[in-house]
DNA sequence: ATCACTTACGGGTGACGTAAAAATC
DNA sequence: GATTTTTACGTCACCCGTAAGTGAT
């Protein structure tokens, strides 16, 4: 069998079209290379090249043989990396949710429970991350109703709760609960990352309008500062500290104000993630 | 990168089960083999396999491995394969004929004018010969008919005439010529491997049998002594020496008892073989 | 003189075998 | 005790680098 290396060191040449610039390419002297490349014609016991007392060219085995090499270093290259990714895959738990709120409350039961395990979250559209519990993207997966699929497996979790967010001054400070319908038309300040909950409320109050705030750090800054009213839920509020800014949380009455989410995820893999479902 | 004999021995033991059976399969010793695979191990950086004191086994991300690693070892066999045979294409020429006749005549002026190249011939049916010659498995091939093909490159060669062969005794014996119809119904001996020529005496023959003799040796005894007519050509009579057996070669008239042949090689290789194709 | 390749020589890594130990059946 | 794997140690091969040589531009 001819090893990898000197695929490598033709490869290097038949894409440099010199020894010296294939030796400074891999890091080597010429001499390596030209015992290297007497080592394959030896091996196959007929000329690979044409020599030129000059210049040193492929012939059409040789050509050939450089072709099939690159092949076989890109096969080999993607043998590697698959190999990698598998181990990776099951050493890394990847959460996809619909919602940051659910995610608050799990990351920290994982890290605890999973601590020789990397976890890793993102928040996506309920399409989108179906489809990556399905392609093993995820491991789990926290959706705002079942899965009706005989390959998965649903388990009810936590549920949140909406609440308005405004200041002592605004005339809604002292209601004991507030509906959508009361608080449409105004305009809101708001996380961008709130997953599902932007289409509860664009859905609610039509006709407001939502200034959405890509860091954590503006939206704090402009709840404190301004009178614009924003949103909170009660898991946030129990998970976000440092949240004394002056507001009142208001809840929502509306029923589309609770979301009860579901943990789900592929049955082959209730057993290995056992104990966070039953968290 | 890995080297392909780390892969092989991988491959091995995914295939034996266990090292020293692997070892012995690889003739090498399984200190070799606990090594190489603590190697991989180093190299991935994390466990390939399960380690059960006694037993040594894959785990999934060894598994995967040694899938991959059985696929890269079937390309490179598949790559050193095709690269010697194509080297061995450039070294050999593989003429095909539809009749041994202008076969006689070639052959001798091919080994005498490419010394260096190995020369090869089969006599087959013409349409195996022409698939031969457009997928390279042929050279060049003689027809009896030109090619009109845009790809191909015909030329005439020699013409070779069909003679019945009888014992000085037989009733034709003093005949200057004959025909197919004359001697129809009249039982023959023939060599097998006449090609086209068993096609053109049945055809015109269709009342005869013919004892076709698998090696030239059973032929020679059959007519030496025996009555039964035979057949020669002008070709094998020149060629073939030690027939002087007490027969008379007695040339059929017929138009279909004399065929020209013609060389026919791809147009790409006219240069290669110019020498030949000119002779 | 420079460039490109080849040849010659020397060194250090590493691939392999032998020997022996540990552990399981 | 037999089998399988692992560890330890010595050796030889071979892969690479350095230095020198050849031929062409």
């Amino acid at each position: 069998m001819i090893e990898i290396y000197l695929l490598e060191q033709l490869d290097a040449f038949a894409a440099c079209g010199t020894l010296s610039e294939a030796a400074e390419k891999l890091h080597m002297t010429q001499p390596t290379l030209t015992r290297s490349m007497q080592k394959l014609e030896d091996y196959f016991g007929f000329p690979l090249f044409d020599r030129d007392k000059k210049r040193l060219s492929l012939n059409s085995s040789g050509k050939l043989l450089a072709e099939y090499a690159h092949k076989l270093l890109a096969s080999e290259k993607e043998m590697e990396h698959h190999v990698r990714s598998h181990h990776r895959s099951l050493h890394t738990l990847h959460i996809g949710s619909i919602a940051p709120g659910p995610l608050m409350v799990l990351l920290p039961t994982c890290t605890a429970q999973y601590p020789e395990i990397t976890i890793a979250s993102s928040v996506d559209t309920e399409k989108a991350i179906i489809q990556g519990l399905l392609s093993d993207e995820y491991g789990v997966i926290i959706l705002p109703h079942p899965m009706d699929d005989p390959r998965l497996h649903t388990q009810a979790y936590i549920s949140e709760h909406l609440n308005l967010s405004v200041s002592v001054m605004h005339p809604a400070a002292a209601r004991k609960s507030i509906t959508f319908r009361e608080m449409d038309g105004q305009n809101f300040i708001m996380f961008s990352q709130v997953g599902i909950w932007e289409d509860v409320v664009k859905a609610e109050m039509p006709a407001s309008s939502f200034y959405k705030q890509e860091s954590m750090e503006a939206l704090k800054n402009l709840t404190t500062y301004s009178e614009l009213p924003s949103f909170t839920t009660d898991v946030s509020v129990a998970h976000v500290s440092n949240w004394s800014n002056g507001r009142v949380n208001i809840p929502f009455s509306d029923p589309s104000a609770t979301i009860r989410y579901y943990l789900v995820c592929k049955k082959e893999n209730t057993a290995k993630w056992k104990q966070l479902l039953e968290s």
